[in-house]
DNA sequence: GAGTGGTCTAGACCACCGC
DNA sequence: CGGTGGTCTAGACCACTCT
């Protein structure tokens, strides 16, 4: 045997090469700086464009590039943090929140709603969409599932449906007394509609968030929020408001 | 032109593939059953493997499926609730931690990690190796990174490293008070060395959890830790230890 | 060794954007 | 209309696991 093994644990192309981008973006480009097409950059590195790909979408997954198809593939802005879980998003329809109400409809919710909800199976609720701007930008779609039992005097609303109905729904919310909350966050990937309002292709990685908000010893609602995996860091504050700015002279009074 | 339009918006095959394999995952397959290797199923609906592996794929993301090299793929459980930001959790160390040390090492951190921590850029920190279990299979990887100045007492630990080491400087880390913590959640991609110890490929998606810990009006300690994506849905329980167990009868006191 | 999923190639065409 | 990323094909070989 002449030749020589190159590598005895050879690792894939497309991982070398995601290491090599990695690199050149940290020290060669700028923030929104715009890369070489697909074609040019799988020539440059002598592998097919399907590899090259391969290395491109684990750098967008981790929120380095951005690729948006007729534009190109540009470099992304840090992730922006987006707070969760706390006061900014502790109720809906409370003076800080940060979702602006789309729509309301009513409709019988999943059946793993319906189980968190305590709701018959089908039992109708109402779905009130709602959507999450952060520095212009969508960054999260939402449902929020509110059984009738939660909001008992809607009578006297006239809106049927609509961006009206929703604010109707959430302004009755708040006169229940809120007990805390507790939120899951797990990976999925967005649905067709989701997709469309966070201005991603369906299947796009998302973070789905899953809120049970409790009053009167029991679930008042349930949200689903979807965060655009690719551009989001959730926060949690658990620490009260502890800002991360360089300001050494801060002190708690 | 003869031919009819079958789809006046076609959705991509593979998307079409994965509602499919969605629908027949509920109705047809039970939890553990391994599908048709992916050669037959490509064959069977028509496509090519690579458009069948993209259909796969994300229903790997989404939990639904587990693909393992040379075995098969297999119908996934639902993912497992996994404690966050919660007493479990709390502080490192503390008795109902649910991470196992591994080993420690001090070394210069992540300037990053270094800027949170407030120490020098390269200036070097204990680096404790932990590893998270759950129902005996693992489920988070961490690197918990303490400055020098949070355990000045380390001067009679005889252990240059290893596990015993790791679980002397946790041990110092106790003694400081406490004063609560905040995490942050993103999505990422495995290194290569939390791949091994999570039982994955480099590159799979993971849940990269980074947490403060404070004390003494500073950061005490940060944590970087990697969760599994495909198999851990992170709780964040902020309203006590609400159960979700089917228990009409209980009530608080 | 047989069978599985993982990587890689060299093409092709399509959907979308901006000019 | 030209250029971009997105989808798709029909192969090939490799790394791994199990028997």
């Amino acid at each position: 045997m002449g030749t020589q093994q190159l590598e005895s644990v050879p690792e894939p192309k497309y991982w070398h090469l995601k290491t090599v981008l990695s690199e050149a973006l940290d020290s060669e480009f700028s923030v929104g700086e715009i890369l070489p097409n697909e074609r040019d950059l799988a020539a440059r590195f002598g592998v097919a464009r399907a590899t090259l790909r391969q290395a491109l979408e684990q750098l967008e997954l981790e929120g380095r590039l951005q690729r948006r198809r007729g534009v190109g593939t540009t470099v992304a802005p840090p992730r922006v943090g987006v707070a969760v879980g706390t006061e900014q998003h502790a109720w809906p329809g409370g003076p800080e929140d940060a979702w602006q109400p789309v729509d309301c409809a009513l409709d019988a919710p999943p059946a793993s709603v319906a189980t968190a909800l305590e709701t018959a199976p089908g039992e109708p609720v109402h779905i009130v969409r709602r959507t999450r701007m952060t520095h212009g930008q969508p960054v999260a779609a939402e449902l929020l599932y509110i059984p009738q039992s939660s909001v008992p005097d809607l009578s006297g609303i006239d809106a049927p449906s609509g961006a009206a109905r929703a604010r109707a729904v959430l302004r009755e919310l708040q006169r229940l007394s809120p007990e805390g909350h507790d939120n899951a966050v797990e990976l999925g990937s967005a649905r067709a509609d989701d997709a469309k309002e966070l201005d991603r292709l369906p299947g796009a990685p998302v973070l789905i968030v899953t809120t049970r908000f409790l009053a009167q010893g029991r679930t008042a609602a349930v949200s689903v929020a979807t965060y655009r995996a690719d551009t989001c860091r959730l926060t949690f504050g658990d620490s009260g408001n502890v800002e991360i700015h360089q300001d050494p002279q801060r002190r708690a009074s």
